[in-house]
Formats: structure tokens, sequence, C-alpha cells
DNA sequence: CTCGCTACATACAGGGGTGTACGGAAGCAA
DNA sequence: TTGCTTCCGTACACCCCTGTATGTAGCGAG
């Protein structure tokens, strides 16, 4: 950890540091899994060798370590944020939506990524199912605060949580158009009411219109 | 394949099969992941040699393929015909749930287990979307002849399939009484009506009881 | 008793992965 | 120039897995 670096990241470009070797592990456990996150294959994707990665990281273990703490630093607080922000319980599930859809605030492949992983790691399980835990609790009680009895809250908190986690787990692929086209309906399952017609379809427009601008 | 096979398998220990060889594979598929299903330590789990594999199978390949196999010939139709022969919604409903729960009817471990591999290869992938669709469709198909419209009974197949999907994804572990308190609930949100008090507690009781047995 | 098939055991080739030890180039400092 | 530090290349030891070639024990048939 070189606490005075003076040298401008800029100048070489076989020089590695070690948030680039953080990166490209990322990359790689979206793609292809924690068992890809080899030393020899990263070190083949950053045109480097392996005896780079010894100086960054002690080992590989170390590497997967950082891994799960930068999980936790990108997903963590995205979802809770726009539950506790949310004024109105249409106001916030159309919230909740949209952070599930925006990739760019919450990034769901991160999140499958590291979930397939926690089926094979007993600590990762263990951080996993605390995040799920945190997350369902929020939306519980986001329905609460909303009017829902406790139990209830709790349950339609689960549904929505689970069915959002299996269009990823399930790599559901549709066109946002079509997704967007069960909105009412999702909306109707998940609260027991209708949603405002006006709201829904601006809703819907926006969302279409931003998967246009970044394909 | 032994056409006339007069010798009974009781007479002497190391003799496998080309069955046994498919239940352990399937036994650390489903505890471990397809990458754990080596041959060298199927080998060292059934006390023999690799060689015999080789006998009964021409590759890892051979074996993976009767895996797939397996798994479709055990949880196909068994979800289909519960939902088939059921008659009412509140009865179609508990019926799906009784199946999802008994695990010698519906395997949910393998499911996942399948699941999990499918990410990482494409044809299994395929396979098992497959599986998902045709499950969805059968479900919504349910909810259609019980009066919802068409884009709500899809929805709400999505929605009944993908909680109980990741039920397993997340590794839910909850007591049976735990999981029957939330009966009632579980069925407002699925089906937008009340289930009837009587029927709910003597299902809940049948379950309760039938885990206990099997513990 | 011997032949021949079955169902393995043994041994070897080949590839890929992790760590580790060490050597060497680039950059800054005195 | 000399020397120290940073960062990376090279080479080696070690382990584990697949596939294949070949040896071999047991058992039924003649």
């Amino acid at each position: 950890m070189p606490l005075l670096s003076t040298r401008d990241e800029t100048k070489r470009a076989p020089q590695q540091t070690r948030d680039g070797w953080i990166e490209t592990a990322l990359a790689v456990l979206v793609e292809q899994g924690v068992e890809a996150v080899q030393i020899t294959q990263l070190a083949k994707r950053l045109d480097v060798t392996r005896g780079s990665f010894y100086w960054h990281f002690a080992s590989r273990e170390e590497l997967l370590d950082a891994l799960i703490a930068e999980w936790r630093a990108r997903n963590s607080d995205v979802m809770l944020n726009a539950l506790a922000e949310s004024d109105g319980l249409q106001q916030g599930i159309l919230d909740l939506f949209a952070v599930w859809v925006d990739h760019t605030r919450f990034d769901p492949e991160l999140d499958q990524a590291v979930r397939d992983w926690a089926r094979r790691s007993e600590p990762v399980r263990e951080s996993v199912a605390q995040e799920d835990t945190n997350r369902v609790s929020a939306i519980a009680a986001f329905y609460s605060r909303h009017g829902f009895a406790k139990a209830e809250a709790f349950i339609r908190a689960r549904i929505i949580y689970f069915t959002q986690v299996s269009y990823y787990a399930l790599g559901i692929q549709e066109p946002m158009t079509d997704r967007m086209s069960y909105l009412e309906a999702y909306y109707r399952c998940f609260t027991g009411q209708e949603i405002d017609k006006d709201v829904a379809a601006a809703f819907g427009a926006r969302l279409i219109r931003a998967e246009e601008d970044v394909p």
C-alpha cells in the first residue's frame, strides 16, 4: 500500500494496481463464476504474469475476500435507500422496480454471481443470507408503514423480493416493453391494490426510454 | 448392458453397476455441484478404481448426460400432475404446496443443483428453461381455469413459482410450524382471496405431522 | 481344466492450477 | 554512479484431474 504515490498511473500500460486485479476478477466472477477466478486466467486477461499477482496479494483467498468486500460496498445500500426515502405505497413499489431495473444503481448480475458462489462456500453463504434478511426486513417495514399487518407485510416482502431474485436466477430475458405490460398485474398481485393507470403508463414509458438510451 | 444377468447383485460388494455410478453422481451433484462430480472422487466414494468407470461409461460427458436424463425423469411430471388433477382453486394451490414440501415426490435439492449447473452450461440451461416455462404455463392454465384473466393468471403463476424457487435458491430453512403459520398470508397474496380457516388448519396439521414422521 | 468374457486394477501420458524462490528492469535518492 | 525499492518475469515443486493402454482376478461354458 503506497502511502505517497507521486507516480501518475497513466504513464505505462503494464503496471497493474491491486484494484485492477479486483476489477477483472469481478468481471470473471460475473461472467463465469468463482471457479473461473483463477490467477493464471486473470494474468492472461491482464497480459501480465502471475508474479504480479503475488506481489499485490498473498494468495487467491485474499483476492476472494476482497471480492466479497467489493460486493458489499456496491449492492448494499442502494435498495434500502430507495425504500427509506419513498413516500406512498405506490411510489415506493415503483421506486423498488426502478432500482432493480436500473443496472447502474443495482448490479443484479453481481448479486447472482455472489449468490451462486454462496452455494459452495459457507462464509459467503452467511454473508448473502444476512443481506437477504436485511433486504426482506426493509421491504416488510415499508409495507408495514403503509397499513399492512405485520405478518402479511413480511410475506408480501418475501414474495416481491423472491420474485425479483428468481428473475435473475432463472435468467429471464424479456424486452422492457413486455415487462412493462405486466406492470399492472404485478402491482395488483404484490399489493392487492390497483395502480394508478396514468402513473403506470408514465413509469413504463420512462423505463422503456431509459433502456433504449443504454442498450 | 448385460442382457442376461443371472448373477444376483448381493454376492460381492465391489461389483458396480452403471446405475450405481449414476446414483452416487447424483448425490455428489446435489451436495457439491457439478464440478465435484469427478470420476476420481466418485471412485473413491464407491471404493473402486477409475478403471471401473471407464468400463461403464465412455467419458465424463456421458455420465453428465445421464444425470440430466435422470433429473428429467424424476422432477418432470409430479408438479404438472398435481395441478391437472386438482378440483377447485383452493385445493389446487394446497396440492401445489404439498408437492413442493413433500421431498419424496418432488426433489427440490436436485432441482436446485441442476439449476446451478445450468448457469455454467448452455445445453443444460436450455433444458431447465424449457422445464420452467412448462411449469409456469401449467400453473397459469390452472389459474385461468379458475376465473383469472389471462395476463393476471400468467403473472400469478410466475409469482408463486418464482417464490418457491427462491425458497431453495436462498436456502431458506424454517420449521414446518413457522412455515404453516404463514399459510393464510401466502394464500391471500397468491390468490387475492381468503383461505377457508378450517381447511388451512387441517392442511397445516397434516404437513407438520408428516415432517415429524420423516425427520 | 482351460478358454473366454466380464469387471475391474494398475500405470502412464498430458494438461492445468497454486505457491514460492529468485532474478531483473525501472525509477528515485544521495 | 551506487544503491534501495517497486513491480513483474521465469522457473520449479507439487497437486489433482482426465483419458487410455494394458494387466489380471473371478466365473460360467464346454
